[in-house]
DNA sequence: GAATTTTGTTTGACACATCGAACTTTATTC
DNA sequence: GAATAAAGTTCGATGTGTCAAACAAAATTC
């Protein structure tokens, strides 16, 4: 995997959608993305181009997508990550597990891959009980008063937007 | 602070250089957000309109830009997001600066409330030597072979095309 | 197997963030 | 204070990701 361009998030994105599809029916269609992805057919139709140009998918006109051997290596990284930052979130930092997904899929596209490394890491050692994190159990929300990202309960304040669109999972 | 519409990555980035220009010289310039942006002045300029626009800075003609109070709310929002996840990259996750700071510096436009406040919580207990890491430190990094993503060596292959133009800081 | 429905594509438009080049203001220098 | 330099703005263009609407192909239904 020498892929020397990074790939935009979008682009990651609909890989990743592909990946999923490709799981549970055995064909993907455009509908399905346009669905995954909460975004327009048409959309997918010209992504799906750029897509195929980087041959990371191939696409029968009117018929079916599949992702290449190339773009099912890019969409189980992305995956990997996704899963990484998702339990880092809830099994390290006791997020609750919707805000841990919409958060993972941002966070999924900005990550390094050292990043990553460190975080899997991190959430193993913490399954199998090898680090101890009761004190964060019983440690007091941070609450100081003016700072406008105080607002726990609101909790998704900044995912809502994106909350309709189904991008996440 | 009740910012409905979600600030674009972009928006955040240039509140953010704004504010640390500000803390450093006492005026700033377009040039300088230019500089510090990596960025053409012609483009900041025109992001500048809309950032006016939406009463998150002022800008005198040819002279100098300044936040508005709400404009200081959310570049210190957006300051402390960056300064928490950097804090977690490297006080939890072991991480070096520079890998720290690419990531935090494209992280911090993708996390929730919530998990700002998880992360910092964690990093105050770490820091404060509450919770013991040292499984960490001793663990072998991940490592099976086909993942696309095993590449901690490199660290920043990821972040490698943002870094000539210093978004980051 | 013709009509209808569903699915997919194309087209034209738009907003965003960007550039480079032409132009305008402001600052500096002589 | 006129000439020059530096900083800032505007303009036209580009690429990306998106939509809605018009159109085309495939699938379903009768």
């Amino acid at each position: 995997m020498h892929r020397k361009e990074q790939l935009s998030a979008t682009h990651e994105m609909y890989l990743k959608v592909l990946y999923r599809l490709g799981q549970q029916d055995d064909v993907a269609r455009v509908k399905d993305m346009a669905k995954g992805l909460g975004v327009n057919p048409g959309t997918v139709s010209a992504v799906l181009k750029k897509l195929e140009q980087a041959e990371l998918v191939h696409h029968d006109r009117y018929g079916s997508v599949t992702l290449t051997s190339d773009g099912m290596a890019v969409a189980t990284c992305v995956i990997r990550r996704f899963d990484t930052i998702k339990a880092l979130l809830t099994e390290v930092l006791g997020l609750d597990i919707e805000t841990a997904e919409v958060d993972a899929c941002m966070m999924e596209h900005a990550v390094s891959p050292a990043t990553v490394n460190r975080m899997e890491r991190m959430v193993s050692l913490v399954m199998a009980g090898k680090i101890d994190l009761s004190a964060l159990e019983n440690s007091p929300m941070p609450f100081d008063g003016g700072r406008c990202c105080d607002c726990e309960t609101e909790g998704v304040c900044r995912a809502e937007t994106e909350v309709e669109s189904e991008l996440h999972s």
